[in-house]
RNA sequence: GGGUGCUUAGCUCAGUGGUAGAGCGCCUCGUUUACACCGAGGAUGUCGGGGGUUCGAAACCCUCAGCGCCCA
């Protein structure tokens, strides 16, 4: 196979969507559903249709393409299924913005034009994010694509919703659920989001004297709502007046005072103020002591329905108003102003959500959430990594249950037919409803749809062989702030869809992406990286090395671009690592020569190498993505680039390097597989240049060779470092340039004669003439090293070194004394580490001796 | 308020009982024909405080302090 020659600068954005669409184009993404290789899934948690790709979603993406990159090379039917979610609400408020710059609302348009309408956006001007995946270099298969929307997704909607409201799982009911006034729909409890914000928090004294009671709320103007005033059964203070009634101010509505265990005696009054209509615990109060409620809020967060001048007024208006003319009743006793509270804002649009009285399509979790737990308690879903379970449970075995209409016209819309006599009719896909039936107006949660997302995608509800041959999926990757968005209701519908068989066999749990002193990342702090920009000067290589060196199981990591640039230098070491061996005539063809007719350097990298296969490719199946890349860079950078390719120059440059070009081309080949799933672009470039191969995509993971271990050579080499490390530490504390030579003897045992030319060539050592003088031995190990310096030597600096050595061995000498000399240690202690102990001061003794003689023979001063 | 983490070199983080580590940053020297996006060498830590267990603790237990996250 020929080689291709490699240009001497390495350019990340001129090669990678080069490659990315030869990729593509030869089909290497695309699994075949009829392959008898085993299958490897992962389904894309969708990205909203209106999204970009932000770091966060490149780390997640990272992690997803090296699993399946790694498990394609090792002969998995992978594959990566990609596709966006249709993100009703966000979606909705795109097109209803671009419909306001024109004078224009949903409402003049009529919901089947806006529907069209919401299509066309989406054809011209959404999945940005698609896009930018394939600059990532993700190796999902197009060819499988997904939306929600699809026919085939919407087919599944109707299919799941008739089969549990015919299991008695979806139900319809008047709730207090989450009203976002600005969104004008129903909230889930989890597209709330819950922050302390400042407020008041304002007493408010109902009915007058003897029959009077304070009561405190932060939400004034919901008073006018309010049908009761609660208290502890068992508070004395108000045992006179349960079972009264008192006057509600401003309204003069008579309310009734009740006794309610879930009363706290202890905070603020200990009395209540009850609103059934607008608060959640009232309305159960509400259902307790069958209370009225009393909706005295619109659609919009306007006051209606009191019959006071409040109506009309908008929620926050009215709680100034509200409280003025209580004050001016002499009512208020008391006001806390700021008063720091915790205020749940949409999601979607940050708006003050409003909990509303209102009727809904709920499914009903219990069961479902039941199955969900109980299928990682069993094992049968393992989540990674397991710290991260009781996060978990918490959350299914706390389930609500979930509000899934939505007063949206974006999205499924909900298959219910309500008849001309009330009567109420779910229908399945393919099933018409009779004349004079009319359908929900509301559309379904756009997670109702996401959650069927790892079988929806492969066919279901039809019986596919993509079902067949994928389901279920192998690992499902998500950071763990979005756990519960779509992981945890995936779970709910898998295990009831496919008759107890979970999504997933793995949940792969990572952190989020801090910035450089671990703060959180946001627009507004300035301090939030842009992918796409980093990509651009960096390339892509950069950016997933990065996110992958960083990626500690479940941890949060911080990144600055220093670290980006980092990575991509390690990409340019690796590059010129290549082109040097090029140069020097390595090859990746033929056979390795028999491993023990090799030198020891040729061993020692290959044992290297291979123990750093074996252990990249256990910590890759650990999901310990960190650890990994540590070892990848750690070996071809200090191991093969500092010591094997230094090591090995003056062989190449003498000729006499025969085996060592096969060994290094096997080197690099290797390596190069086993970094390609974590950098594909840069070691697809250099290995179809350096192998001639056509893609490393489709080549194979690298192998395991037990025969590589060679213990020997490795501390052979090591000894050989020690010794060069020993001699430029003495030229650098002599002052002495790299480049000037020396000349020196070697006094050294046979082994190590071998490698006599490659140490003088690194240290710059130059065989004796006749006119050699000594003037210092170095002693190392077991090697002297003797020295003609034609300055002479800096006596007081090599007499520095050499009491700092002293020092050290000393210190280590009288640590290991102590120990040996310990009745308790030599009792106790292990007998390995009893051994090693005294090998220390073995060694410690005769490094002791050593040097003192060294500091002896040296001038004084 | 209830859970749950975290605290190790200037910064970001590894390190689950046997001589404290990495990357970046810092200091010195250096263009030696792969690479200055580089090379060589170097400095830097009472492992948050206190107590305990142990022959031995960064690691295990208790306690205090600070920071964070989730849920209410």
């Amino acid at each position: 196979m020929s080689q291709r020659e490699l240009p001497s600068v390495f350019t990340p954005v001129e090669i990678e969507a080069p490659l990315y669409e030869k990729w593509v184009a030869a089909g290497y993404f695309t699994p075949d559903a009829k392959s008898e290789k085993p299958p490897f899934t992962i389904v894309l948690p969708p990205p909203n249709v209106t999204g970009v790709l932000h770091i966060g979603t490149a780390l997640d993406h990272t992690l997803q393409d090296i699993l399946i990159r790694m498990k394609r090379m090792k002969g998995f039917n992978a594959l990566w299924l990609p596709g966006m979610d249709h993100a009703g609400i966000a979606t909705q408020n795109v097109v209803e913005k671009q419909l306001a710059q024109q004078g224009r609302s949903r409402h003049d348009l009529g919901r089947e034009e806006f529907v069209k309408k919401v299509w066309e956006w989406k054809a011209e001007s959404s999945g940005a994010i698609l896009g930018q995946m394939r600059r990532l270099g993700d190796s999902v298969d197009w060819t499988r694509e997904r939306f929600t929307m699809d026919e085939g997704l919407s087919r599944a909607v109707l299919t799941i919703f008739k089969r549990l409201y015919d299991a008695d799982l979806i139900y319809r009911a008047e709730r207090i659920i989450n009203w976002c006034p600005r969104c004008m729909t129903a909230l889930s409890d989890i597209e709330v989001e819950h922050s302390d914000d400042d407020g008041e928090l304002v007493s408010i004294r109902y009915g007058d004297g003897e029959n009077s009671i304070v009561v405190a709320t932060t939400r004034a103007e919901t008073m006018l709502g309010d049908t009761a005033v609660a208290v502890h059964p068992d508070d004395a203070r108000y045992a006179h007046l349960v079972g009264k009634t008192i006057t509600l101010p401003l309204v003069d509505r008579q309310i009734p005072i009740v006794a309610d265990e879930h009363v706290d005696p202890e905070f603020g009054t200990g009395a209540v103020k009850v609103t059934p209509a607008h608060d959640p615990n009232d309305f159960e109060i509400g259902q307790r002591h069958n209370l009225e409620s009393v909706v005295v809020l619109s659609a919009e967060g306007a006051i209606i329905n009191t019959g006071t001048a409040f109506d009309g007024l908008d929620r926050f208006e009215a709680r100034k108003a509200v409280v003025e003319a209580l004050r001016a009743q002499g009512r208020i006793v008391a006001e806390k102003r700021p008063y720091l509270h915790a205020v749940g804002h949409c999601q979607r649009c940050d708006t003050v959500v409003e909990p509303r009285l209102s009727k809904q399509w709920f499914v009903k979790v219990a069961p479902l959430a039941k199955a969900a737990g109980d299928a990682v308690r069993d094992g049968r879903v393992k989540i990674e990594p397991e710290s991260l379970a009781p996060r978990y449970f918490e959350w299914v075995d706390n389930m609500h249950d979930w509000c899934i209409s939505r007063q949206l016209w974006w999205g499924h819309r909900i298959p219910v037919w309500y008849g001309p006599n009330d009567e109420i009719l779910v229908l399945g896909p393919d099933e018409i409803a009779p004349e004079g039936y009319i359908q929900d107006l509301d559309v379904l949660d756009t997670w109702f749809s996401s959650a069927l997302w790892p079988f929806s995608t492969l066919g279901w509800p039809g019986s596919t062989q993509d079902l067949k041959k994928f389901y279920p999926t192998s690992v499902l990757v998500t950071a763990y702030d979005i756990l519960f968005f779509w992981v945890v209701r995936m779970m709910l519908f898998g295990l009831f869809a496919m008759d107890g068989v979970p999504p997933f066999h793995v949940i792969l749990l990572h952190g989020l992406v801090r910035d450089k002193y671990g703060k959180k990342m946001s627009r507004s702090k300035g301090n939030a990286i842009d992918p796409l920009e980093l990509m651009d000067v960096y390339g892509a290589d950069a950016i997933r090395f990065t996110l992958a060196r960083g990626a500690n199981p479940g941890a949060d990591q911080a990144l600055a671009e220093e670290w980006i640039a980092g990575s991509r230098n390690f990409g340019t070491k690796l590059w010129n690592a290549v082109r040097f061996a090029m140069m020097n005539g390595a090859t990746a063809s033929g056979e390795l020569p028999a491993f023990n007719s090799l030198n020891a350097i040729d061993r020692w990298i290959l044992s290297r190498l291979n123990e750093t296969v074996v252990e990249v490719d256990e910590l890759l199946e650990k999901y310990e993505f960190a650890k990994a890349c540590e070892q990848i860079y750690h070996f071809a950078w200090n191991d093969l680039c500092d010591w094997y390719l230094e090591l090995s120059k003056e062989a190449f440059a003498s000729g006499s390097a025969h085996d060592s070009k096969r060994v290094l081309g096997f080197v690099l080949d290797q390596l190069l597989r086993l970094m390609h799933p974590i950098m594909p672009f840069i070691t697809e470039e250099l290995w179809t240049a350096f192998t001639g191969g056509e893609s490393l995509v489709i080549d194979e993971w690298p192998e395991i060779i037990p025969a590589h271990q060679d213990v020997e050579a490795v501390k052979f080499v090591y000894e050989v470092q020690e010794i060069i490390t020993e001699v430029r530490r003495f030229r650098n504390d002599q002052g002495i340039k790299p480049s000037q030579r020396i000349p020196g003897r070697f006094i050294a045992p046979k082994e190590f004669a071998r490698y006599d030319s490659a140490m003088r060539f690194v240290l710059r050592i130059d065989h004796p003439e006749d006119d050699f003088v000594l003037s210092t031995t170095l002693e190392i190990g077991k090697v002297k090293i003797e020295l003609d310096l034609t300055h002479s030597v800096d006596v007081v600096a090599e007499r520095a070194r050499l009491a700092k050595d002293l020092a050290a061995a000393q210190k280590d000498r009288e640590t290991a004394f102590v120990k040996l000399g310990n009745e308790n240690f030599m009792a106790k202690a292990p007998a390995d580490v009893v051994i090693e102990i005294k090998e220390r001061l073995t060694k410690t003794d005769a490094d002791i001796e050593r040097i003192t003689a060294q500091l002896e023979q040296l001038p004084s001063a």
